[in-house]
RNA sequence: GGCCCGUUCGUCUAGUGGUUAGGACUCAGGGUUUUCAUCUCUGCAACAGGAGUUCGAUUCUCCUACGGGCUACCA
């Protein structure tokens, strides 16, 4: 059965990175008929945001990537929030203390903010941590009662922990190396590294996919699976999402929440599109992806082991591909949301604009003609406006008062009889679109016209040759 | 500094012990179109470097360089 997880830490957003994460784990459960867990990871009381989770859930939620358990869910091996789980960590420190693979530390805040001051090096610091390593079980566990303590992790002195990644292969990491990890905190939360291990066990978590930054806690997480004699899950770490320069997506340097890209205007099929192919490609050419499509190619192994940059340019493009193959019904529902203005859009308004937009976003200014007009004024120089022209565009208001609906087809029978009629030779279609739209450029005139119908071109032509003096 | 991970066009990537190293985005230039856009065509552009293995390495091994991650009572 496979069962994997999406870890968060509620500290705010989704970040792009983490809807990547959530993305493959999901994909995999898919695939695999398993089951996806959200877990809250929030055992730093310092850095909780009010809020989060509940935008943490709304934001997966909008991105299409459900979860079979979680906190927002029923599910038999919860509670899925780390800071309900308390007891369940004292249970298992205390194991791990009584069999001698941890033991508390007790020194005073001074002494702490002494080392935190002073810069030790370290190392030094490291030898000082280790006062407490052999002290009696008995003595410590009584002394855990009253005093001030972190419980630390016995870390073997020597020796080599190796272990396999399904992406990277074997890593292998020097004991002798690695610190007496911290697993208690003196507030009595646990840190990550003992959480996640207890919690990936108990929650019979069989693949734990997650990001490249976990490769260096990898031997201490290995560590306590071996003191608690439990199996080690299958892991993948993900390679990272980098900035323009490489380091690791951060928010310095552009958006990196996923409600950022929501507010952007970018559609979740693109967003995910996008994102699935950073750091996982098919053995084909295939790059538009639908999420059943993902579900059912998606795999482990063709995952990539290099980082990837972020590049909004390429996620526009897909954009751009979805907007314009989204029925215009879907597309109006979700312009309507993030539309500033009470406009009253109509879906083929937005069939006439949708090959022109790289976001909804761009529906806003490419709908204001159909709502906002102000005459332009023409030079007297303008050769596109010749005295033909104007006789052209007042005919045509003419014939506009005396319609009441319009299809393209009326509409260019009209101007064709104009034309004759009027023996008007230049170019119509120019000084047409600036005195109805007010604007150089913009989606098909024909169109717009029909759309936005007879009696408000009239009207609109009426101003515009009122405006330059005709 | 130490440990770990990585390195194919600017970017995302495909790929193989012998290929004209493929696609996509971007960019440039054509074409279509009543404008812009769409669409379409063409072009620019990459195997980090050095050894070794081999008849032959972009592909396998090692070294170097460079980049990144971690090195918290943060996750």
């Amino acid at each position: 059965m496979v069962r994997v997880r999406f870890a968060p830490s509620p500290t705010g957003y989704l970040h792009i990175g983490g809807l990547r994460t959530a993305l493959y784990n999901y994909l995999y459960a898919k695939q695999n008929n398993g089951k996806l867990i959200l877990r809250i990871e929030d055992t730093d009381r310092t850095r909780l945001v009010g809020g989060a989770v509940e935008n943490l859930i709304s934001t997966l939620e909008w991105s299409g990537i459900e979860f079979d358990e979680g906190p927002h869910k029923i599910g038999e091996l919860g509670p899925y929030t780390q800071s309900e789980r308390l007891s369940i960590y004292h249970q298992h420190t205390l194991e791990l203390i009584k069999n001698g693979n941890a033991y508390p530390c007790f020194y005073p805040q001074e002494r702490l903010d002494m080392i935190k001051q002073k810069h030790i090096p370290s190392d030094i610091v490291a030898e000082y941590d280790r006062r407490f390593r052999d002290l009696n079980i008995t003595e410590s566990i009584d002394r855990m009662a009253n005093e001030n303590h972190v419980v630390r992790l016995k870390v073997p002195s020597k020796g080599a922990i190796s272990i396999y990644d399904d992406i990277r292969g074997k890593i292998e990491f020097d004991l002798s190396l690695i610190q007496d990890q911290i697993i208690i905190k003196s507030d009595g939360y646990p840190t990550y590294h003992l959480a996640s291990v207890i919690d990936d066990h108990l929650m019979q978590i069989s693949h734990v996919i997650r990001g490249e930054e976990w490769i260096a806690s990898l031997p201490k997480h290995a560590l306590l699976y071996q003191c608690f004699d439990w199996e080690l899950p299958n892991f993948a770490h993900l390679p990272l999402l980098l900035n323009q320069d490489k380091s690791k997506l951060s928010k310095r340097q552009g958006d990196v929440a996923v409600e950022d890209y929501i507010n952007k205007g970018f559609l979740k099929e693109a967003l995910i599109n996008y994102v699935s192919l950073l750091g996982w490609h098919g053995s084909d050419n295939k790059e538009i992806y639908s999420m059943a499509e993902l579900i059912d190619c998606f795999s482990i192994n063709r995952i990539k082991s290099s980082g990837a940059i972020f590049d909004v340019k390429k996620l526009l493009w897909f954009n751009q591909q979805y907007i314009k193959t989204c029925d215009d019904l879907s597309l109006k529902i979700l312009i309507d949301k993030l539309l500033t203005q009470k406009w009253e859009i109509s879906s083929s308004m937005i069939n006439l604009l949708k090959d022109s937009v790289e976001n909804l976003k761009d529906f806003e200014k490419e709908l204001e003609p159909f709502f906002v007009f102000s005459p332009i004024k023409i030079d007297i120089d303008n050769k596109l406006f010749s005295q033909e022209i104007y006789s052209f565009l007042m005919a045509l208001s003419d014939c506009f008062t005396e319609m009441t609906v319009m299809t393209v087809d009326d509409f260019k029978l009209t101007i064709n009889n104009i034309k004759s009629e009027y023996n008007v030779l230049g170019n119509i279609w120019k000084p047409m679109r600036i005195a109805i739209t007010g604007k150089e450029h913009g989606p098909d005139i024909s169109q717009f016209i029909t759309i936005l119908g007879p009696k408000e071109c009239s009207e609109r032509l009426k101003q515009f040759l009122h405006f330059n003096g005709q």
